[in-house]
DNA sequence: GATAACGAAATTGTTGACGATATTGTTCGG
DNA sequence: CCGAACAATATCGTCAACAATTTCGTTATC
């Protein structure tokens, strides 16, 4: 068997590839709950074949990400705020859970790492940077996370955050629950200093509720709007 | 509206079902870890088309019950002890907030159901009729999450459940372990009764941390034999 | 006898075509 | 002008055939 030329440079992305692209995607509010994913158009867009991109569908349609309805294609899932209760009720609890184990057992390294992401969320909130709030936000619920030691857990989480990513987004704008947000970070960082899990434990999930609530205020204001 | 599976006569199982009959083999233990999952055989024993079995693996891929590797198919994905650690430490802080908010909430019927089931494990164990006690233990969990009213975590739990299935029923042999886990039962029960929803949530998770505990200890005693 | 090379069988990956269904557009009668 | 029946299109579901790859048994060689 002689493969004559090197046909290999021309190939397409796989199928995790294409629901991670899909995940992005909806992350970024460029596909927006409800609307409709029709496979030409990712096809186009991502390259793939029709094959890979029903293999993807399947598999953020078991993530619960999506929704499959027969001979009307896949949809993006929409969560009723019921669902994002308890979406943000079930992060509490296992975010919760890490915080308690990183206050266990963070290195020195760790604890200065997670220090110097509060003092610079502190300083976006004067500065008026809340991208960059978002992005160190992330990177702190993530340091928490992976020190806690448990990667079934991380996964779990990002799975959660994912269908409410958008709604995550616009809180950075608020001043006010960023000011929140920064309390509630620095009773977290308090207690994992001190090595307390039990009280790094409470924090966390009474940091997360507390997003919850900002959340469904909001939302109760613009339906009373 | 919804012309479902039963009106359709002539037609094969449809990848969710697929998917199903293959978590119930496993739970089963009929499929054990590491064993490979032949697309002709599966088609063979549910009589699925090989694009419904394909569509199945990769929902059961996303759930992370089994491994797809590139021309090597589909096999039973394995956990190390360290995962099963954490699958216990993830299900510990779900069924907890659950336990918590059905404290917080159970209407009388659910009470007396809750006590009802745990007096016929009480039995079980007297009578030695290990099966039962499985079967009225998930009945126990089960009443408990759904009482909570978070199906998300519900849906967590069941799929933390599955990879574990075939470990968790060899503890209902073990009279030692059930006696203990009738102690845990009945110190959840109590606080649901007192409608104390923080020693609820502290006794379901101690309960499902001696289960793992137990569990560990019996694979230290197996690995060291 | 051990090892490497080879080839046949088994298994999975991919593509394209065709039927089934939903959605949209059109026409007709009132 | 409006609504209902009908036709056209778009989109999805399914399958069968083919290509690519691994696996395993066989043989040749040292």
């Amino acid at each position: 068997m002689t493969p004559p030329l090197s046909s290999l440079p021309t190939k397409g992305p796989t199928g995790t590839e294409i629901a991670e692209w899909i995940r992005a995607q909806i992350r970024a509010n460029r596909l927006v709950p409800g609307q409709r994913l029709v496979e030409v158009d990712i096809i186009r867009k991502t390259g793939g074949s029709r094959f890979k991109v029903r293999e993807a569908f399947h598999r953020l349609a078991a993530e619960g990400l999506i929704d499959l309805e027969e001979f009307r294609g896949a949809s993006v899932r929409e969560a009723s705020m019921d669902e994002v209760r308890q979406f943000y009720r079930a992060r509490a609890a296992l975010e919760g859970l890490c915080a308690g184990d990183f206050a266990r057992k963070a290195s020195k390294h760790e604890k200065e790492r997670l220090e110097s992401l509060a003092l610079r969320m502190e300083e976006c909130v004067e500065n008026g940077t809340p991208e960059l709030f978002g992005s160190l936000n992330a990177e702190w619920h993530t340091l928490i996370m992976q020190g806690g030691g448990n990667s079934v857990v991380e996964m779990l989480v990002k799975r959660l955050y994912t269908p409410v990513h958008h709604l995550l987004f616009e809180t950075f704008y608020r001043s006010d629950r960023l000011r929140e947000a920064i309390e509630d970070h620095s009773r977290i960082l308090e207690a994992v200093l001190n090595g307390d899990p039990e009280a790094a434990e409470k924090a966390m999930r009474a940091h997360i509720e507390n997003g919850h609530t900002f959340l469904a205020e909001l939302d109760r204001a613009v339906h009373h709007a």
